[in-house]
RNA sequence: GGACGCAUAGCUCAGCCCGGUUAGAGCGCUUGCCUCACAUGCAAGAGGUCCCUGGUUCGAGUCCAGGUGCGUCCA
């Protein structure tokens, strides 16, 4: 245990974060144990225990700002929760994330000169284990130092032996009761990645309009660099009866060597005496019919559009409307095919460029036009997407959709902020199935089985020992693995042991909170409620709290690609892990974003000094204590012992409200006020008195000292947990509490005590106090007193009542003597009194007006009392232009015929108040101005 | 094309849901202080057209509509 003496004068994150995240850890604080009953309740809800899943980063990640504020924000509530009593769960892991963790491994092996293909799939899948095995847990161990209380023992993997049974469970089922099909659609396909992608793994980038290259010049368009998108091309395709031409407009004119039909809108007069007949497809020569389909913007180009049902979304609707064939003249790695004739083996952009090059020469190229242009591209890498004509597999999402939008709508489970529902909503309304199958080959395999002999389907957890049609026994399983975000979905109860119904399942399911960011609400909010009320019947959490995004300082959001991320890392060894927590919390406000700056870094790293030092004063004012301090009964204690007490109580229910209802921000700040403001500012100060003093003095501030400090730091713990229990570890001998926990880890939070308040004059006595204390100052700066200096200062009280003057006079009288002292002691007027009747007054103080009394403090010999009178004559303006707005509304008949009683009262009590304030600041300035010059 | 969010001090942000004290905090700035927990500190001070226009209201930073600017999501 350390003594106050060895506590440095600063506070030193990095010397006592890694301990304490180790010993916490070692002593198992963070492991919960479903076999113990919750010893509280939550009122609301009743239930006792708090569960938690975190978001599972990448196994390819590492902690970025968007996982250290996702994370702080669970800490916060889940250490208030244990601290509270809560049988509390915080369940950790990582995410296999199919693509990325791929793509890694692939880029390693380039450096090797190898391919994925070469390796082959069994030694591939081998390698990237051994990646996860080495880096895998470098994220999980960066939340180890953000303090993050997980329990890590519980560690999750979605491709672990258990979560992967949970997955085959779930496809089998959902395959048996007919939510997943395999079909043959065009579908997302990334050229680069060489695998299908959902929607939402499409990201769409505005294109164009671009600069159209020269028409004229020979050979230009096979040989200039055309852009990708923003441009459009005008083809002429003649009619195949020699009647003329139908030019047709297109962003895409390397796709025409697949296309089936021309497409005009059928109440589009202009081509109605032309549907049926047929065009030469230029380049190609094969015939295809003009049809007509609802489906086609009559103001798009020229109202005739190309149909090229394996490479475009629109035209594969047109073309299964219209039973056209499907002509695939791009493959998998986006190169030409055999159907492409002369242009197989070209790239897309390649056969672009010469198929615009060759209908130049032909004369069919009309024109090229700038146009404004969506490009689908992939959310990995970035290449633009192909639609790919391949058979996938599907969920049938309507059915699951449909439960998980009641669920919220009857707010079984509820957003915050609660405009989050929208979004949500907002895409289960429009959702489409969902393509699950990737090509790829780190997932999990699909667990379905051909016959190789009579081709029969089966779908089974284990691979059937023979053909259920034919008997036959050579099976082979489907390449195909399941998007990761399949796993994830299933999140928040294959980590508990669904399918089996385990004891954390049973315990901890439904989770009571998720937190997250809005950019996933679809990929995996939208899909957990899905498939959590599919699988166990009810919700997979209560409460989904939204977090903020965070911001640079421009208030541009973090990319890879922009090259503006902070490294959370960096950051906590700057300022300290605490420091940067708070500052996350601090700043963590519902329905905005986040925009970490230095400053605010810097406030916090001062604020955990500030903290550490009121600390180390409270240790060093209890060497002489007694281990466990002895409580002392309110009425035992001074004014100010009465009244810090009081706003600890007060701020424990304002934290503990705010952190209810996830306002983070507002929690932190109230703590900090408390800290700060109050504590330091204003008791540490008063206690330096009766400490003094020693005896029954020196014993109740010792009391109030330690109470403060234990209560603030365990307010404290949940945003800087390493800063408060090396504060708490020296505190805790003093500390009086039955069973007593050994870490502050898992004390008790604080509660607030009902009944515990000050008396309103005693409140009202601290706040004179205070007025009169900065009043007192601010003359003493004005007067020109170095702080050091002793003044002479007088408090003159009013009565502007004079019917009630004598009750009043003796209030005010008590009101001081309960606070003079401290006055005394916080201005240095050792000479301070109290003039009960007309106050002493005239050139040598200066004056200022409290609506309760006056201040006055004398003022050295040789004063320039002309700045005097200009503070004076602004103070007067301001309070006579408030003066005015109230005199204002009561002159108002509307006013006072319509606003409340209450509002009318307080309107006319300022007023009278207000206008007190004006005579008297009125006469001290012409008091001032007789003395226009120094006395002497 | 559809939807959402934001705009308050030099900077970063609270306050707005639920209209009515002199609109707050931190940082920065100015002045003075190493006062025995803390100069990562203490005391004092300056600094605001609450984006614009209109509406509702006795009364609008706060509620409503439109506009402007910035940001984001979906298609």
């Amino acid at each position: 245990m350390r003594e106050a003496s060895e506590l440095n004068k600063t506070f030193e994150p990095k010397a006592v974060e890694e301990r304490w995240a180790a010993l916490w850890e070692a002593r198992g604080y963070f492991v919960a144990d479903p076999s113990k009953a919750g010893p509280v309740r939550n009122p609301k809800t009743g239930a006792d225990y708090f569960s938690v899943v975190i978001p599972p980063p990448n196994v390819t990640g590492q902690l970025h700002l968007g996982h250290a504020l996702n994370a702080t924000l669970q800490d916060v509530i889940v250490r208030t929760r244990r601290m509270q009593g809560f049988n509390t769960l915080w369940l950790v892991g990582t995410d296999h994330a199919g693509i990325a963790t791929q793509n890694v491994v692939e880029r390693e092996l380039l450096k090797e000169n190898q391919t994925r293909h070469e390796l082959g799939r069994e030694a591939f899948v081998a390698r990237v284990w051994q990646w996860r095995e080495t880096y895998g847990r470098r994220i999980i161990d960066q939340l180890r130092r953000l303090g993050s209380s997980c329990d890590f023992s519980r560690e999750r993997f979605t491709l672990d032996p258990g979560l992967s049974r949970a997955v085959i469970a779930a496809f089998v089922r959902l395959y048996k009761d007919g939510l997943i099909y395999r079909d043959q659609q065009l579908i997302n396909w990334c050229p680069r990645c060489e695998t299908a992608l959902s929607d939402l793994e499409v990201e769409h980038r505005e294109s164009g309009p671009a600069s159209p290259p020269p028409l004229d010049a020979d050979g230009a368009l096979g040989g200039a660099r055309l852009p990708s998108g923003g441009l459009i091309y005008y083809i002429k395709y003649p009619l195949a009866d020699g009647s003329g031409v139908l030019t047709v407009a297109t962003t895409r004119p390397e796709t025409m060597l697949g296309d089936t039909a021309l497409a005009v809108n059928p109440r589009d007069g202009r081509y109605s005496a032309l549907i049926g007949k047929h065009a030469i497809l230029p380049l190609v020569g094969r015939e295809i019919a003009l049809i007509a389909d609802e489906a086609v913007e009559a103001d798009f180009g020229t109202g005739v559009v190309k149909v090229t049902p394996a490479h475009d979304f629109a035209d594969f609707a047109i073309g299964r409307r219209h039973g056209l064939q499907e002509i695939v003249v791009i493959d998998t790695r986006g190169r030409m095919t055999e159907q492409a004739g002369r242009y197989q083996g070209l790239s897309r952009e390649e056969a672009r460029a010469r198929v615009l090059e060759d209908l130049r020469r032909s004369g069919l190229l009309e024109k090229i036009e700038p146009h404004r242009q969506a490009l689908g591209v992939c959310s990995r890498c970035e290449t633009v997407l192909e639609p790919t004509l391949s058979w996938q597999w599907f969920v049938k999402i309507m059915p699951l959709a449909e439960r998980a939008l009641a669920a919220v709508r009857e707010g079984r489970t509820r957003f915050h902020p609660k405009h989050w529902e929208n979004t949500y909503f907002n895409w289960l309304e429009n959702i489409h199935d969902w393509c699950v199958s990737r090509q790829l080959w780190w997932g999990h395999r699909i667990p379905a089985y051909w016959c190789s002999h009579c081709r029969h389907l089966m779908v089974e957890e284990t691979k059937p020992e023979k053909c259920s049609a034919c008997g036959g026994a050579e099976l082979d399983q489907e390449q195909d693995v399941l998007d990761t975000w399949f796993s994830s979905a299933l999140w928040p109860f294959s980590t508990l042991g669904w399918p089996e119904q385990t004891l954390e399942f049973k315990r901890y399911y439904p989770t009571s909170l998720l937190v997250t960011g809005f950019d996933i609400i679809f990929f995996w909010v939208a899909r957990m409620m899905m498939m959590g009320i599919y699988f166990t019947g009810d919700v997979p959490f209560r409460e989904v709290y939204i977090t903020p995004l965070v911001r640079d300082e421009y208030g541009k959001k973090m990319t890879k690609s922009r090259g503006n991320v902070v490294d959370p890392l960096v950051i906590m060894d700057t300022y300290g892990t605490d420091a940067v927590r708070f500052t996350l919390a601090q700043l963590a406000v519902q329905g905005r974003d986040l925009v970490l700056s230095a400053d605010r870094l810097a406030a916090s790293k001062a604020f955990a000094n500030k903290i550490w030092n009121a600390a180390r004063f409270v240790l060093m004012s209890l060497q002489d204590a007694p281990k466990a301090v002895h409580a002392i009964e309110a009425a035992g204690l001074d004014l100010a012992g009465r009244w810090i007490l009081d706003r600890l109580n007060r701020t424990i229910a304002e934290v503990i409200g705010f952190i209810d209802a996830y306002q983070f921000n507002s929690a932190a700040l109230a703590v900090y006020d408390f800290a700060w403001h109050y504590l330091c500012d204003w008791y540490v100060e008063l206690a330096k008195e009766p400490l003094k003093q020693g005896g029954e003095q020196r014993a109740g501030a010792q009391f109030v000292l330690v109470q403060c400090l234990d209560s603030l730091l365990r307010l404290l713990h949940p945003f800087m947990p390493f800063l408060t229990e090396e504060l708490w570890q020296a505190l805790r001998p003093y500390v009086s509490e039955t069973d007593l926990a050994p870490h502050l880890a898992v004390a008790a939070f604080p509660k607030h005590k009902e009944g515990f308040a000050l008396e309103a004059y005693e409140t009202q006595a601290m706040e004179h106090c205070i007025e009169a204390t900065e009043a007192i100052n601010s003359l003493r700066a004005l007067a020109g007193f170095h702080p050091g200096e002793r003044v002479r200062a007088f408090l003159a009280p009013r009565f502007t009542d004079a019917g009630s003057a004598s009750s009043r006079h003796s209030e005010l009288e008590k009101d001081f003597a309960l606070w003079k002292k401290y006055a005394r002691l916080m201005t240095k007027a050792p000479n301070l009194t109290i003039e009960a009747a007309e106050p002493l007054d005239g050139p040598r103080c200066v004056k200022t007006v409290l609506a309760w009394c006056e201040v006055l403090v004398e003022v050295p010999e040789g004063f320039d009392f002309e700045k005097a009178r200009s503070v004076l004559k602004r103070k007067l303006a301001a309070v006579e232009g408030h003066l005015e707005q109230h005199n204002a509304r009561l002159g108002n008949s509307d006013f006072m015929a319509k606003a409340d009683e209450d509002t009318r009262a307080r309107t006319q009590e300022r007023a009278e108040q207000l206008r007190d304030e004006v005579l008297r600041l009125r006469a001290h300035l012409r008091s001032l101005e007789s003395y226009e010059a120094p006395a002497r």
